[in-house]
Parts: structure tokens; C-alpha cells; sequence
RNA sequence: GGGUUGGUAGCUCAAUGGUAGAGCAGCGUCCUUUUAAGUCGUUGGUUCCGGGUUCGAAUCCCGGCCAACCCA
């Protein structure tokens, strides 16, 4: 059979006047069918598929064709493929599999047991003593250095890169041979004795090795990486494969959200997990994402916040309980948004926001020790030095917004005023806005990003949170904090409302015309008795934008949103 | 949605209207302790897409697509 296909626009066939057969990635899955010793090749769902059937002339869903064939249907000897297809790098590799293959040798069958990761067989090594420990290990291969005959190499694995040298007299000409045929980028297990080179670095000296995972594709440029943004994204895994950097930030935010459960678990709270899918999207002001039950025929929600589930754990007599769960709201996205995004929610019965700084701090500081060694991070944007040690300033909503503005009546000052001195400050102020908007944009554009150590707020106007209790001495406040760091909100924290009738009271207050928006069952939850309680949440993403330095939320999380495509 | 910048070899980037280049990677040599290894040779281009101007366009103009950043 005879398949071809025009080039694709990712590059991947080059070339010309010959019926080259795309495995490219991102247009058809590629399965090798070991029985049969045949590849098909499948449109994804949904993909149209340009590849006709030569024979029958009519489009092919999947097509096989001999591995003998693969990748190339060509004319000629070997000699004059290889010369052909020097400049493809992806045929090249393809016939070189093949030819595996055709040896009997299918290096995607083939295992390796490891005794080590990288960075745990380096340790193994003591000065002065060569070729005493025997380690097996496995990785990427990401370094050539060919000396003729012998060659230190580098793999890549979990840990970081480890050095192998491999010696032609050591593994015998066969072998040696063999090792040589090896491509940047294929993934290979070798065993060997731990030695350290004249230039003092820790090396296996190989004795054996085997190919167990074949790469078809080439790596990117080894001393620049890859730098297209967009690019880093889609194909994270090639970023991680090359970039030290964001292979080490991604790796630290696993380690932040198991820090976090193992504090919060030696503090006997509970996790929970709560549904994604919610008939009423609540807990928070944000558009939802809308989805369809077929079989319910509803729409449901994506939750926007995690809080009104764990609240009715709180009635149910959970009384310390915390999700480290995924949030989706449908806004823009940004350096410090993405559409969908981690939170942290904790609820402690008997507890209030001023026990909610108490558990923050201890949870921020043990964090940073824990995960960075150091107390003190660097602020990137800044350039400052937050230090998370000792006590952390606290200061009133309304007393950051009189120093903004300079006047000391601010809150006695007619909306037109208002509206009048956030124009003079620069801000662009709608028309539509109730009062206490107008001031909240003072807040957050011309206030917050000045706030770089770790700081409370305290006493937000009541406007800003329906789910929070009224200050006893001043109902117009709230007894809440805002954790600011770095110029970012990272943690709101309350002491709860619940009190049914005031909750009740403020929905509808906050809900106006769409009624139909208030989770009555959460009401019905509260009358049954929840007990006071201190709640807080955690942007787990900017939390560690913090903490790496990065300079967006793209860069903490592992598959960011992006337009699909392209 | 608006503005700015960008899209050239597998990757990172040059080339300001006149034969599309370099480094890395690849391919072929030499080299048994290298560190972006070195050495000699060499392949590789729909310059994002479509129009236009011009004797001649990667380059100038128009439209589109994609991305990043800033603003809303």
C-alpha cells in the first residue's frame, strides 16, 4: 500500500516528490500492533484527515503498511535513503528503529530495572574509592560527548543528569557499536561502577546498557532551550526535558501542596473532596463555567469556590476540614489568571480569622523552611526581600485607603467625591459602580501592589464578602483579614457567618433580581446549626509564583489554559 | 475588544529592496577522562498564509492566522 500526504504545516515532512507518511503527533496517533508487525495510523477524533489510499483513492481513517516500510516508501538502496534523508531527522530515526527491528531488537519492549535515581547513586560515591558501587540507572539521554572510542554521555531522569562513560574496550566492539547509534533524546538504562573523572565529577563507568525507549523526534537546541513561550506550554514536557529551571519550580509546587497536607493533617484536620459539578455556582462572585448532564438533562456549574460544600461539613461535624481543590472561573486570562486554578479552603470549628493569622503564619513560615530552606524569598518584581519570619503587620481596610487618598473622611465623602478623587488617582471608574466599588478600586490598583511584606487587612467593608460575620462593634466591617504578599491577595480568611437569617439576609441583598442564584440548601444546612468557625483560602498558584520568583501563574502550572489549536 | 512587538533551517537567531546565512542538532571522518568537548567535511528553506507594489520582496503596502506583552 502507498500512502501519501502533503507536508504538514509543523514541518514535519520535508520531503519532496516522495510518499513520506506522517506520524506526526499533533495530526495521528501511531500504534505499533506487535502481532502483526504492521503501524496504523488513525486521525484523532474529530480531525479531518488529508491522507488518501492510493489504491482505492478514497480517503483513509487508518491505513497499515509493512515496518519494513516505515517510515519511507522509496526507491533505491539503503545507501541512497540514508543520503536522501540525512537532513530529516525524524525519517532518520524512523529508519533506524526499523532497522532495530528488523534485527530482532524492539527497544519500546525492552526494560531495565533501576537500583537509583541520579542525584541518589552520586551520593553513593566516597573519595578516593573507584569502582566500588554498582548502580543501575535510567534516564533521557540529553549529552554527547564522542571521543572515538569512548564517550561520556549524560542522561536525564527525575532527580537531574547523571554522567555515564562508556568505554569500547569495557562493553566489547558489539555493544559499543550499538551505543553509538544512539540519538539525543532516546531513553536508556545502564549499569556500571561509580568513579570520579580527573576533572572531579561523579561518573558510572558503564558496563552495560540498553535502549528502552526509542525518540523519533529531536530535542531542542541544547545551550538556548526553547524560548517560545507558547511553545513551552503546549509541549511542556520538552521544556522539562530542557529547562532546568521550570523543571525545578514545578517540581517545588508538588512539594508545596504536600507540605500543606501534612500540616494541615498533623493539625487533625480532614480533607475532603466536593463535587466539581454544582447546580448553583457559589462562595465566591465569578462568572461559572456552564456544562450539560445528558442523561440528567441539566446544566450544571463548574464550582467557583470550594466554601459552601465544606461549610455543611462544618454542620455535619467535621469540625477541621480543608480541599486542595481545582477552581474554574470564566474570566480573562492573564499573568495572574488562569481559567482554572488551585485553592486551598481550611475550616476550623471554635476558631475565628484572628486563629486563621495564627494558622497561616506558622503554615507560610514552616513552608518556606521546608521547601526552601530560608525564611526570607526574593520579591521579583521588586526586587525586595520578604521575609516571612516574625510578626507580620496588621492594618485596617479603612486606614490604607485614608493614607492612599490623604483624607481622613473619606468615608463620609459623597459618591461624586469619591468618583472625583479616584479619577484625580489615575483610575478609571464606571459609571454603574455602587460606593464601595469605587473605593475597592483604590484598594486594589493603588494600594495592594504597594503592599509587599507579608500584611494583614483587617475589617474589609461588609459590602465586599457576604459570607463573613459583622464586626460587633463596627456592623459596616467585617471581622476578616486579606493576606497581601508580594503586591498579591493570597489568603481572605473569616470568621464565618452562621447566623442562617443575616446569611439569608445578605444573599439576597448581594443577589438583587437573580434569586434564583442562591444555594437554598446551604441556607437549609445553616439552620441546622454550623458552629462558629474561622475559614480561609489559599491561592495555591500565586502562592508559589512567590515562591519561585516566577513571573506568571503560566509558569506554575504545568499545562496552562491556551487557545486551542494552532 | 484596543494598542505594541514578533512569526526565517529540527532548535536558537542573523540578513532594511539585489545570489536567504551562522551556531547547535543531523549526516560522513579523526580522536579511550569529556564539561556548550575538540577536529575536517557536508546536508537541510513554501522566509506563517493570501493578495498587491516593483525589473526584483524575508524586507515595502493591504487583508488574514497565530503568539507574547500592555490596556480594557
Amino acid at each position: 500500500m502507498h500512502v501519501e500526504e502533503k507536508p504538514d504545516r509543523d514541518g514535519t515532512l520535508r520531503g519532496r516528490g516522495r510518499g513520506f507518511v506522517s506520524f506526526a503527533m499533533a495530526r495521528a496517533r501511531v500504534d505499533h500492533d506487535a502481532g502483526a508487525d504492521v503501524f496504523y495510523a488513525r486521525p484523532r477524533s474529530g480531525e479531518t484527515d488529508r491522507r488518501v489510499d492510493r489504491a482505492t483513492q478514497r480517503p483513509c481513517t487508518a491505513f497499515r503498511l509493512p515496518h519494513t516500510l516505515a517510515p519511507l516508501n522509496v526507491r533505491g538502496s539503503m545507501s541512497d535513503i540514508h543520503h536522501d534523508i540525512s537532513h530529516d531527522q525524524h525519517a532518520v530515526r524512523r529508519q533506524k528503529l526499523a532497522e532495530m527491528r528488523a534485527a530482532g531488537f524492539d527497544p519500546f519492549r525492552a526494560n531495565f530495572s533501576t537500583t537509583h535515581f541520579s542525584a541518589d547513586a552520586l551520593k553513593l560515591h566516597v573519595d578516593g574509592q573507584d569502582n566500588v558501587v554498582t548502580v543501575a540507572v535510567a534516564g533521557r539521554l540529553v549529552t554527547i560527548r564522542d571521543m572515538g572510542k569512548s564517550q561520556f554521555v549524560k542522561i536525564l531522569d527525575q532527580q537531574g543528569q547523571i554522567q555515564l562513560y562508556v568505554k569500547k574496550d569495557v562493553v566489547g566492539d558489539e555493544a559499543y557499536a550499538a551505543f553509538k547509534k544512539l540519538d539525543l533524546g532516546d531513553i536508556l538504562g545502564a549499569r556500571g561502577t561509580l568513579f570520579k573523572t580527573k576533572t572531579g565529577e561523579v561518573t558510572v563507568r558503564v558496563e552495560s546498557t540498553t535502549l528502552v525507549a526509542k525518540s523519533l523526534r529531536p530535542l531542542p537546541e541544547k545551550f538556548h532551550g526553547l524560548t517560545d513561550p507558547e511553545q513551552v506550554y503546549r509541549q511542556r514536557y520538552l521544556d522539562l526535558i530542557v529547562n532546568a529551571e521550570s523543571r525545578a519550580r514545578l517540581q517545588l509546587r508538588s512539594r508545596v501542596v504536600s507540605h500543606i497536607r501534612r500540616f494541615l493533617e498533623a493539625r487533625q484536620f480532614i480533607e475532603a473532596e466536593t463535587p466539581v459539578l454544582e447546580s448553583t455556582a457559589g462562595g465566591a462572585a465569578a462568572r461559572p463555567f456552564v456544562t450539560h448532564h445528558n442523561a440528567l438533562g441539566t446544566d450544571f456549574y463548574l464550582r467557583i469556590a470550594t466554601e459552601l460544600r465544606l461549610k455543611r461539613l462544618l454542620v455535619g461535624g467535621f469540625d477541621r476540614v480543608f480541599e486542595i481543590g481545582r477552581i474554574f472561573r470564566n474570566e480573562g486570562v492573564s499573568r495572574k489568571h488562569n481559567p482554572e486554578f488551585t485553592m486551598l479552603e481550611v475550616y476550623q470549628a471554635y476558631s475565628d480569622y484572628r486563629g486563621m493569622m495564627a494558622l497561616i503564619r506558622d503554615l507560610l513560615t514552616s513552608l518556606c523552611t521546608d521547601v526552601l530552606g530560608t525564611t526570607k524569598i526574593k520579591h521579583a518584581a521588586s526586587g525586595q526581600e520578604i521575609d516571612f519570619a516574625g510578626e507580620w503587620r496588621e492594618v485596617r481596610y479603612k486606614d490604607l485607603i485614608k493614607e492612599a487618598t490623604g483624607d481622613a473622611d473619606w468615608f463620609a465623602r459623597s459618591k461624586a467625591e469619591k468618583i472625583a478623587a479616584a479619577e484625580k488617582l489615575g483610575l478609571g471608574i464606571h459609571p454603574g459602580w455602587e460606593e464601595f466599588e469605587i473605593t475597592n478600586e483604590i484598594f486594589s490598583k493603588k494600594i495592594e501592589p504597594t503592599l509587599i511584606q507579608p500584611t494583614f487587612v483587617t475589617h474589609l467593608p461588609k459590602e465586599l464578602c457576604p459570607l463573613a460575620k459583622l464586626n460587633a462593634d463596627d456592623p459596616a466591617v467585617l471581622d476578616v483579614f486579606e493576606l497581601t504578599i508580594g503586591g498579591m491577595e493570597v489568603a481572605p480568611a473569616y470568621s464565618e457567618q452562621n447566623d442562617p437569617d443575616v446569611q439569608r439576609a445578605m444573599f439576597e441583598a448581594q443577589a438583587g433580581e437573580e434569586k434564583q442564584s442562591i444555594d437554598q440548601d446551604f441556607l437549609l444546612a445553616l439552620e441546622h446549626g454550623m458552629p462558629p468557625a474561622g475559614g480561609m483560602g489559599v491561592g495555591i498558584d500565586r502562592l508559589c509564583i512567590l515562591l519561585t520568583g516566577a513571573e506568571s501563574i503560566r509558569d506554575v502550572i504545568l499545562f496552562p489554559q491556551l487557545k486551542p489549536g494552532a
